[in-house]
DNA sequence: TCTGGGGTCCTAGGACCC
DNA sequence: TCTGGGGTCCTAGGACCC
């Protein structure tokens, strides 16, 4: 189990507003959020914005006051420039490090075992300074045996500045006092339901936790919340992966801008996730073997509806026009004349790698056409380059009144030709 | 007026098989 | 009187992550 292995863990500081602050430096010293999808709740603040008492995941109509009485500054979030400011991080990261799991866009584990532990600080050190010179995103990064004492760490490394976003605890001695002023809920792995049971028990520190007996743990928490727990004891549960695993799923979902109460509405809806969702599973080289379709009405509002549709393909694909016609099949089973529609998704499942596909017995084959592969990868790369779905299937609608709200965008700074900055005019 | 999206893994329970 | 046991597969729901 144990690998005796190094291991860092990297975030990127306020991610989302970092990104902004670079390409518009005068944000890095006011008040800032950046918000979900839809300009609804805040999933990203920096510290002045911490400082004003917003907290992750408010919904933004409540904190919109702060943008006239503090200066509070709003974006709406901004994947297409997160994903490509991420890109960039990683790569460098892969530069600093022979081993690096890329855990989500703002995270990464590393190997440090080379580093000797002399130098371990003072490399890590490096490694902020060198994505903070190229990309300019302050990073921190927190040592340790395992992951978990890995993010432990990091989280001390961006609570206290004498630390300068770097602590070791690899044989820290301290190791035992840290642990004990971790809250049990910010352990990862320990989520709000945990974090209730274990506060219940009188567990309220990482170190109380370390020290429960296994058959509590197993029996109240399961296997995943033994595996946190031996992590908390310097047992490596959690390898370094390099290589992503396949994906099982994709989804994709967007609330609606205002309630949508036409069945032509929500079919374009749909068939807009559909398209997405299928250039999705092409850009990785999958297919989808199942589909589902979900619809509801706000969580909100009285009568609260929920459903959802599911088909099999006969074989697996990642032909638009052929997952179009089920989608939206699906969306009329699930149509109700008296529902106000806030948000559908579309969920594929049963992905296989399209090179590899089961064919069926009872289908009709023509193999020797291309034509389809052909029409959607012209598609794909004329999305490409210029801009995703420039162009687009008729099923996906002209006016789209449903549309995600997202009123304070910043620009697509590097992939996008009209967005680019501009030096001097 | 307004309340996110995209993932993973585990577990329990039912269907089905021999 | 007495109605098995072990296994797999699938799905839904619940927990977690960012």
């Amino acid at each position: 189990m144990s690998t005796g292995r190094v291991i860092a863990q990297v975030d990127c500081n306020a991610f989302y507003c970092s990104c902004e602050a670079v390409f518009e430096p005068r944000l890095w010293t006011m008040p800032l959020v950046v918000l979900s999808n839809n300009d609804g709740v805040v999933i990203a603040l920096n510290t002045a914005a911490k400082a004003l008492g917003i907290k992750r995941g408010e919904s933004f109509f409540k904190v919109s006051r702060l943008i006239k009485t503090a200066g509070l500054q709003v974006r709406s979030s901004n994947y297409a420039l997160y994903g490509d400011m991420s890109a960039r991080v990683m790569a460098t990261l892969k530069t600093l490090s022979p081993t690096v799991e890329i855990y989500s866009i703002d995270e990464a584990f590393l190997c440090l075992s080379a580093i000797p532990e002399a130098s371990r600080t003072e490399y890590a050190r490096h490694i902020c300074a060198t994505v903070r010179q190229f990309m300019g995103i302050p990073l921190s990064l927190g040592i340790a045996k395992t992951k978990t004492l890995a993010k432990a760490a990091n989280y001390f490394a961006k609570q206290y500045p004498q630390l300068d976003g770097v602590l070791d605890l690899t044989g820290s001695a301290q190791q035992q006092e840290f642990l004990q002023a971790l809250p049990v809920s910010s352990v990862w792995g320990i989520g709000p339901r945990w974090g209730q049971v274990l506060a219940d028990e009188g567990v309220d520190n990482a170190l109380k936790l370390r020290d429960l007996s296994d058959f509590w743990v197993r029996k109240r928490l399961g296997v995943v919340g033994l595996r946190t727990v031996l992590e908390l004891r310097g047992m490596s549960c959690l390898p370094l992966e390099q290589c992503p695993r396949p994906r099982k799923s994709v989804c994709v979902s967007r609330s609606f801008g205002r309630p949508v109460q036409q069945l032509t509405e929500l079919k374009e809806a749909v068939a807009t996730f559909t398209a997405k969702a299928a250039t999705k599973l092409r850009r990785e080289h999958l297919a989808t073997g199942a589909l589902t379709v979900f619809v509801r009405s706000s969580k909100f509002k009285e009568n609260f509806f929920s459903a959802s549709a599911n088909c099999r393909l006969l074989t697996a694909s990642n032909y638009t026009p052929t997952l179009l016609k089920h989608s939206l099949a699906l969306v009329d089973k699930l149509w109700r004349k008296d529902v106000k529609f806030a948000k559908a998704g579309i969920l594929l499942t049963r992905l296989t790698d399209e090179n590899t596909l089961q064919l069926n017995l009872f289908g009709k084959w023509d193999l020797s056409d291309d034509r389809p592969t052909k029409l959607m990868r012209a598609i794909d790369k004329s999305n490409l380059f210029y801009q995703q779905g420039r162009l687009r299937f008729a099923a996906e609608g002209m006016q789209r009144g449903w549309q995600t709200r997202a009123q304070y965008r910043s620009n697509r700074w590097t992939t996008c030709w009209e967005e680019l900055p501009v030096v001097r005019v």
